[in-house]
DNA sequence: CGGTGAATTGATGTCAGTCAAGGAGGGTGG
DNA sequence: CCACCCTCCTTGACTGACATCAATTCACCG
């Protein structure tokens, strides 16, 4: 039933570093079983010490942290190939908390395993660094989105990092991806207000540059919208899969 | 000439977890020398791979990013203890500059030996994904922070997280603690205009919250600012020292 | 003692937030 | 099968927090 680590899907894609058969063979012992959640479900809960970890197989979600007013900040959006819980692991909590947005399969790994990594496979330690600087090294560019772009700059870039992620994924097919989020997600993702997010989207299709309607985004002129987000939608950033 | 690292006076400090002396004795061999660099020196440069990682041992600084047309974005502020280069020492590049702000004293490691690290003390290495998802869950807090505070909000949590990082690190004295940075860092750290940061101080000051004059923060109600930048100032977040 | 960088303060402008209302689609139950 | 309700998207009108512009002061320094 569950997916094997060594036919896993995702190893091909363009998105991950190449994992060695060696590998795969080591993370499918790391793997515990596999959890179908739907659309809308808390996964990671802010503040919580999970037991366990997850690796995105399929579907999307949403990372995100409340102000005690309630104001929600999505940290960023979640895709195939995320890895969930990497705090918990290493620190007591949670820093944020994942919802699913659209029906989900996560790979489930043991928490307490995650020491044996540490001492039986190097390699696979380094990989968990990478992917904590590689979260680092994004959340630095969200941070100085949401603190220096103007609305339009700011959703270029967070579409522009979408349609990259996605291309890296294949998910976009004639030109267009799988993308079920609410605008809100997205308001919520750079700090603007749902309205304003919703006048800017629509400034981005009458430019003929996206549409997103339906569940899909639809990219017209990647090139202009890389350059516009200050991205390059075709060169994805290389980040290990766990 | 150069510290000890069995004898580093940042060991004994709150701020950090404790470390053995026989972790101690480690870093010392990994250790190969000391940097000295004057006040607003660059240090580490974005997308650079550098050779060198660094401990910050005594001084203060910025991690930032440019954007393109030259604003710019101030990360956070560094502190002793804090870490410098983990980026390049995994990924390829640096994802953000790092420039001293103080004279600064760096205990400088070679990265090259970083591999080593991850082979032979699977303890350390963990520490280092540790500290890196840290830096994520203060990231995280950042963009909560900037993308859904306002400006006296947000500037309760940056003073009342640098009081926090203060208290642990012994620099305060008679509620005050040296903090020499321009107004202009605070604002590039918050995507707040120096203006609307020099008025928003002026009000914390009228309120005999703090005064930040002369080099020195003075915190005259530490329980207020950390309710207003929802911190706890004297609990400090634990963090390894590498 | 002119020059430079930082802090301060007032005046003015604007981007984005808030408020409000309507429309479109989907689900439900009477 | 249609009325009702919900959620989400859309659009217009108004408002306000913060940006920008501009000028002054002060400290430091060669």
């Amino acid at each position: 039933m569950a997916t094997d680590c060594t036919n896993c899907p995702l190893r091909r894609k363009e998105a991950f570093v190449d994992m060695s058969d060696d590998e795969a063979q080591y993370m499918k012992r790391f793997k515990v079983g596999e959890l179908k959640v739907e659309a809308d479900t808390p996964i990671l809960s802010e503040g919580s010490n999970a037991p366990q970890l997850y690796t995105v197989l399929r579907g999307m979600g949403v990372r995100y942290k409340l102000t005690r007013d309630g104001r929600r900040q999505v940290i960023n959006f979640v895709f195939p190939g995320d890895f969930l819980g990497l705090q918990a692991g290493v620190m007591k909590e949670m820093g944020h908390s994942v919802d699913s947005v659209t029906p989900m399969t996560l790979c489930v790994f043991d928490r307490s395993k995650i020491w044996q990594l540490f001492r039986d496979k190097p390699e696979r330690a380094f990989d968990l660094t990478w992917l904590a600087s590689v979260e680092e090294h994004f959340l630095g560019e969200s941070l100085l989105t949401i603190g220096q772009r103007d609305a339009m700059g700011a959703i270029s870039w967070a579409l522009a990092r979408i349609a990259q992620r996605g291309h890296a994924l294949d998910l976009i097919t004639n030109g267009a991806m799988p993308f079920r989020f609410r605008q809100q997600d997205l308001a919520d993702a750079l700090g603007l207000s749902l309205v304003h997010t919703n006048k800017t989207l629509r400034r981005l299709r009458e430019q003929q540059i996206v549409t997103w309607s339906e569940g899909r985004l639809h990219i017209h002129d990647p090139e202009k919208l890389g350059e516009m987000g200050g991205v390059d939608i075709f060169t994805p950033v290389a980040r290990p899969l766990i």
